[in-house]
DNA sequence: CTTGGAATTGAACGCTCGTTCGGTTCATAT
DNA sequence: ATATGAACCGAACGAGCGTTCAATTCCAAG
């Protein structure tokens, strides 16, 4: 018995990716075995190797295929308009991202020292492109003076970390709605850095 | 030749500690083997069994032991004052803790999930400890009409991990100094809670 | 100067790791 | 009906894992 009924690669393909996600974001790259994960699709660690060459690049591609989507997401949600606006849609974006996709996300931010050298040189580019969307929003900001930022690059970091960290204690079902999650750390973030929206100008 | 002159278990035992925190920190549990620890102290693997029963219980003190430490440094840190006040010296002190400790304190937020259900019961109730220190400033603080926070254990949550983040990018003799990011994640944590330091109040 | 315990070596154990590969079965196109 | 390639199994490889232990050497107390 060496091929079972059933079997076919466009099921089996996606199913492989999910459960490296799935385990890799639970355990870490580092504690998962490829045939911890061959278990989780149902089969034999041979078989993995028709999805990919390797381990390494299996959590490569992964992690180049999320940032990859993220950037182009956020160039379509972006408002456009006013510096405190772009903040409060960037950062209810990235609330939404986390809670969308919590392991995907997690892994890019948690296993880049797992990468081989050139394998994070790419995903270094993509991680330094991502966040310049938020340091560019916040220099916007300063130079309308809308926003009270010592130091832009600090201040992102930091709106960054404090948004990421909403998958190390969110869970579904919770005591908070997703909307309300994401419209409080979006008052921080605007908080943090002096800001308010606009339709919340007292003229 | 089996024991070397020079060789001291005073000595030696804090230099096994110090190794596994860093190799620990930069490569993670699981990718760190008891024999890379060992060439770090510059000792033959089966020597480190002197000093610990098992490579888990090595995480496992390492992380008690720290959070011990911030627990009991924050109690004598503690202002005691006004709920702003005390935001502010929270902030500033546990960015200190984590540019002058980076490792432990990296270590001890990043391995939860390496350590066995016995051991993760332990440190989550002192994580939990500390992180209730923060809550209840931020409960302090709306009491007394100090500041505005919608939901305080979210609150404390997005400020733990915004404070937690300096550690991923802050480098000792980069283009700020440690008095500057102190200040600056300070102001940022008092502006996400719309508080301000008593000294700077406008009567 | 002797002696006993402390510190360490280095080999070895059983196990699991990532990866390879020959063989086997299923699905599909002709 | 047949043939071909895709999908998969299962065994195997060498390497490295955490851990154990007898043997060995150093240090300190008497």
């Amino acid at each position: 018995m060496a091929r079972p009924s059933g079997s076919d690669a466009g099921v089996t393909g996606p199913r492989v990716r999910d459960a490296a996600e799935r385990l890799f974001a639970a355990h870490g790259y580092a504690a998962v075995s490829m045939r911890a994960i061959a278990a989780e699709v149902g089969i034999g660690a041979g078989a993995l190797y028709h999805y990919t060459p390797d381990k390494q690049t299996l959590l490569f591609q992964l992690m180049r295929a999320h940032l990859e989507e993220v950037i182009a997401a956020w160039a379509e949600t972006d408002p456009k308009g006013a510096p405190a606006d772009r903040l409060d849609a960037f950062a209810r974006f990235h609330i939404q991202f986390h809670l969308d996709r919590p392991e995907a996300v997690f892994i890019a931010y948690m296993e880049l020292r797992a990468l081989e050298p050139d394998n994070f040189a790419v995903i270094e580019t993509l991680r330094r492109r991502y966040e310049a969307i938020l340091r560019d929003i916040l220099a916007a900001g300063v130079a309308a003076g809308e926003m009270q930022v010592a130091d832009v690059p600090l201040a992102a970091n930091a709106l960054i970390a404090m948004l990421t960290g909403v998958t190390t204690w969110y869970r579904e079902g919770g005591r908070l709605e997703r909307g309300e999650v994401e419209t409080l750390y979006a008052q921080m973030a605007l908080g943090a850095v002096g800001a308010q929206k606009s339709s919340a100008k007292t003229f």
